[in-house]
DNA sequence: CAGATGTATCCGGAAAGACCGGAATATTCA
DNA sequence: TGAATATTCCGGTCTTTCCGGATACATCTG
């Protein structure tokens, strides 16, 4: 039986720290210190060498992530195959419709928008690319959801639990569930005021080789998406669209 | 005197693995190990470490960086001060020209696109949020480095290099010095076919508490920029937008 | 402006843990 | 199926991290 070995320590430490940088924003040793309960010395020799590499740098006597993790992040995303073949088909949408549409993956058990296109005047409450929320509270993350394996959702819910945003947030498992096996029967899922209220939107899961890769979603305001006529028109066009970037995914040069 | 230390060796090490994996897209001990001549043994470690992390994580028998760099690299860009007052602003002059609107900042001595707004039918020869390019190459670099202290243009260009992208590239010193000097004259830059041939681009500095924050720059094909008339109302409209930019920066909400 | 308080940086030796050879699995490919 | 290659596991040695204490630097404060 192996015995599980613990990471190096001063590997976990770094990237203790890097994190601790970006949600501070910035700081220097002594901040970092009294959080790890490490002595100033050893955090400032950490920060020293976090800051020889490109990931961190020093401003106004501060250390903080460089903006290499906007290159990187920008980078990994351009040469995402699943995001070269969507986007041309999502500004398709836009132009069509003049709403947001998004490309959402899961990512450590929370929905992630990938990607997104807005409309001139589309409906933005504070979602853009690099944005996560919880995956039972959005439509996207349901279409995804839906379509992961059993044990894959219950060890998220088990993670994550069923954090509760609005009133109209889903919280008990059981309902959960049904609702995701209504969502795999319909092939869409659809929500609105679960996240945030005044908001809703439809979302239909990208589903290639029985791998859920993800889900393509519009954004509207609730009024909007509750008028069964524009929903319909709405799932249409997601259905649309997933099938020709599907079909793109695989056969595309 | 203080004596250079030297970084931690585990923390450099654990960081240039983590470019390697991000240059090679994925890889394994073996690989990783015959590049930095190291035992497979220890850079399993040190992989095995890293993925307990969230930036590292395992699919396929590869280690790769994890999406969780796209999270913050969007998280970072959306929390930027300068990007938040910028889109809005962007969005307008893409409605106004339909051409492809950038925000460049300095990253490292070289030109990263922090944000762009493309038109319905822009001109996008690849480029996009988070890439990156020589600042001599394109107008928006140059916007940077004309207002750059001259103790720092030298350390770029010693740094860097003048690496030619085409015939129209600037590659002598003193000869980009000049351009410099013309740029600062006008308060704007121009290039066509530096970068890239049949592209042309005009750019604006942001400069605020006389200091370089970036540039606003407009991509257009290169017939249309040699046109004075349509260059003058490009340069226009940036400058324009830079001062919206500059007060809302400094007096906004 | 001096003194006080807090923070960052520097140093060197003790102690912790990274390092790596070698063995055991797992995976790939013919 | 067997050989070859890659990954994972283990444990003792010895390099490096770690940290107390000293020093430099910055910021308040009366």
């Amino acid at each position: 039986m192996p015995t599980d070995r613990t990471p190096l320590t001063t590997v976990a430490r770094a990237f203790e720290i890097l994190s601790i940088l970006w949600e501070l924003d910035g700081a220097g040793p002594s901040e970092i210190a009294s959080r790890l309960d490490l002595p100033d010395s050893t955090v400032y020799d950490y920060l020293r060498s976090l800051n020889d590499t490109r990931y961190v740098s020093r401003d106004d006597g501060e250390y903080h992530l460089s903006s290499y993790f906007i290159t990187i992040g920008g980078k990994m995303k351009y040469r995402n195959r699943l995001y070269q073949v969507s986007k041309p088909e999502m500004k398709q949408v836009v132009s069509e419709t003049d709403e947001l549409v998004g490309l959402t993956v899961e990512s450590d058990g929370r929905a992630l928008v990938y990607h997104q296109e807005e409309g001139r005047q589309a409906l933005n409450l504070g979602t853009y690319s690099g944005a996560t929320t919880p995956l039972h509270t959005v439509a996207t993350g349901k279409a995804i959801l839906a379509y992961l394996p059993e044990e894959r959702i219950d060890e998220i819910i088990e993670q994550r639990g069923l954090e509760k945003r609005t009133d109209q947030t889903i919280t008990d498992p059981e309902v959960l569930k049904q609702e995701l096996e209504q969502v795999r029967e319909d092939g869409y899922a659809i929500d609105w005021d679960e996240q945030v209220i005044g908001m809703g939107m439809a979302a239909v899961p990208i589903i290639i080789d029985e791998e859920i890769l993800g889900s393509f979603g519009i954004v509207v305001p609730t009024g909007r998406i509750r008028d069964s006529t524009y929903q319909e028109e709405i799932v249409q066009k997601l259905q649309e669209m997933t099938n020709k970037v599907t079909i793109n995914y695989q056969y595309g040069d």
